[in-house]
DNA sequence: CTGAAAGCGCTTACAG
DNA sequence: CTGAAAGCGCTTACAG
């Protein structure tokens, strides 16, 4: 027999409703949820006496008979440490939480170290019944969450996609277009020579970007590699410094992110290489952070929040049962600041000449 | 008479174990959670076919049973679109999250606009019985959640004191001797004119601040102002700008965060003043931004990864009625990066000649 | 329209 | 050491 906790007053149940009003929990349990099956006078009496002795429904019991944990799940596989250098991670998770709050769905976010520890979360919360469903981000290369949540049942949606993502939704992240913008605006300053300091090939994003940045390449009949990174500030700037030290050093740089954009502006400046006179940068990811910096950060922005947002609403959907809203491709845009500017405007000859050799 | 969802099969429960064992489910109860009142080779038995048959508990009947959510809440009252100009919070959730997942908490998190809002949800939270504690943080001058969590006897523990807050316990984080540190430093350095540009007087921190910051200024002898803001990049730059505006400008501005102080920098680089030659900079967040920027902003660094698994460890101690762990006061250390520097090694005089009117 | 009852999957005193 | 039973607070077919 349950005992109760010495924390605080009882907290009032359809039970004490039902007593008040004179009617059954049943009746009680209708008129709450709104269902038919009750007067309308009974209704409101039952209503009024709810919001009198200020009830609130165990969330635990009607999980426990509606088989339903009215939560969503996120977790995240990355060190946590590191978590703290991604303003884009930041803004999906605002944006993901207003959706789910305001749907009443409670988010339940746990950090891991990898994707196999990822999944074990996905199965232990999806066997307790902790979630309705999960959330999926930082898809990877043949991703072993896609076959699991597909095995399990586990309603999911991935963010920012695509990649071989079976039979389970996927919202994109409109990269394709980012590159495609951020290259065609180099390439009308007159930039051929523009490189890339990427993320991780591990991670399915990552394919698009390059796939579609030498495509958008051979497009502007320009040239440029593709350096692979951590994401991290440090490898942002050793990248830098290794394509500028190079024998072909670029015109203009592309950063998978703004920490490695910031970094890599850095160092340019501790190698003497004029920003942007002598070298345009670009961030692949908008952020304060961009804006703060002299001078500021070129960068592709995008409706982040709303994007976690949408990515919310499509999971809830697929919980209930009802019709996913379509997956609107983000439209990003270019914020053109002052890392990027026309070659011949402002460096007349190719500009390399006058640089210190570094 | 329940239904079952269509969703995957169905998942296992005691009454599996007990029927596979020829045990009651209550020896299962018993056995899976390592309370006395089964023999050792009936504990082993069922645990293997637990595992066997993949078993893991249902959250809700657990809650529901036990009266006990299993979760630790923590709700924040920023609007949701800064949420991500805030290196320090993200750390600190990680940290947090950590320490409760090892401890098998889930974490609820819920975003909201202001502190009335989020009483609200510590109400609703409370009520719905979907957290057995939560975490308060940017305690505010007479917060209401003071008095709320403590009417209520939902367990709490503050982040980021000290403030009054009467009976809930809180985790100070040691900002009283990062301000030392920090007036002691510059002072060190030759600076009397050291101003701040600090973060919102609602936040009980902030006041704490001040206070130990100008009390650091006289034990210098020297002097400052401190200007108030949002903590937002806009505002840290308009009052650098106001203060290197002024008729007796600072030879050192300290700021409340990084992203104020990274926008400092830039506002000082705009106003031709020369960092650290003629102005020092310092941050009282540390964060990979102040490593990027050129020159790399000295800050007060600090275990903010540590300080929320602390946090979190002493809200647990309290939902099992444990001991708390002491308040460990944080110690801060100050990182000295490019962005300070004696007054008198790099300007004769005191510095300001030289400067172009601004 | 309303009530009595069973059931969700656990936990825990109580009897044997 | 073990089993049978009540109870946590809801929801929902089923009878009236």
């Amino acid at each position: 027999m349950p005992r109760r906790q010495g924390q605080g007053p009882r907290r009032p149940t359809i039970t004490d409703i039902a007593e008040k009003a004179g009617v059954s929990k049943g009746s009680v349990s209708y008129a709450l949820n709104g269902h038919p099956g009750v007067s309308e006078p009974t209704r409101r009496r039952i209503l009024a006496i709810a919001e009198e002795i200020g009830w609130h429904p165990n969330r635990a019991a009607r999980a426990l008979s509606a088989s339903r944990a009215g939560a969503c799940g996120l977790a995240l596989a990355r060190p946590a440490r590191t978590l703290a250098y991604e303003p884009f991670f930041s803004k999906l998770l605002s944006g993901i939480e207003s959706e789910l709050s305001a749907r009443q769905f409670a988010l339940m976010l746990q950090i891991v170290e990898d994707v196999e520890a990822e999944t074990e979360v996905l199965r232990r919360w999806w066997a307790e019944r902790r979630v309705d469903g999960v959330l999926l981000v930082d898809l990877r290369v043949d991703d072993p969450r896609v076959p699991l949540v597909e095995q399990l049942g586990l309603p999911a949606v991935i963010v920012g996609g695509p990649g071989r993502t079976g039979s389970v939704p996927f919202f994109s992240g409109g990269d394709a277009e980012g590159i495609r913008q951020i290259v065609g605006h180099l390439a009308s300053l007159g930039h051929r020579r523009i490189d890339r300091v990427g993320g991780s090939p591990e991670f399915a994003a990552m394919q698009v970007r390059t796939r579609v940045f030498e495509q958008a390449l051979r497009a502007a009949r320009a040239r440029g590699r593709v350096v692979t990174t951590d994401f991290s500030s440090s490898a942002g700037a050793a990248a830098t410094r290794q394509l500028l030290n190079s024998k072909s050093p670029p015109t203009a740089i592309v950063y998978d992110n703004d920490i490695m954009a910031v970094a890599g502006l850095g160092t340019a400046q501790e190698l003497g290489v004029l920003v942007p006179a002598e070298l345009s940068l670009v961030s692949f990811d908008d952020s304060t952070l961009c804006e703060v910096v002299r001078p500021a950060l070129t960068a592709r922005a995008r409706d982040v929040f709303g994007y976690g947002a949408r990515a919310a609403q499509a999971l809830i959907a697929l919980v209930d049962g009802e019709e996913m809203p379509g997956n609107v491709d983000e439209m990003p845009r270019l914020i053109s600041r002052g890392s990027t500017a026309s070659l011949a405007a402002t460096a007349p000859g190719d500009g390399r000449d006058a640089l210190p050799a570094h």
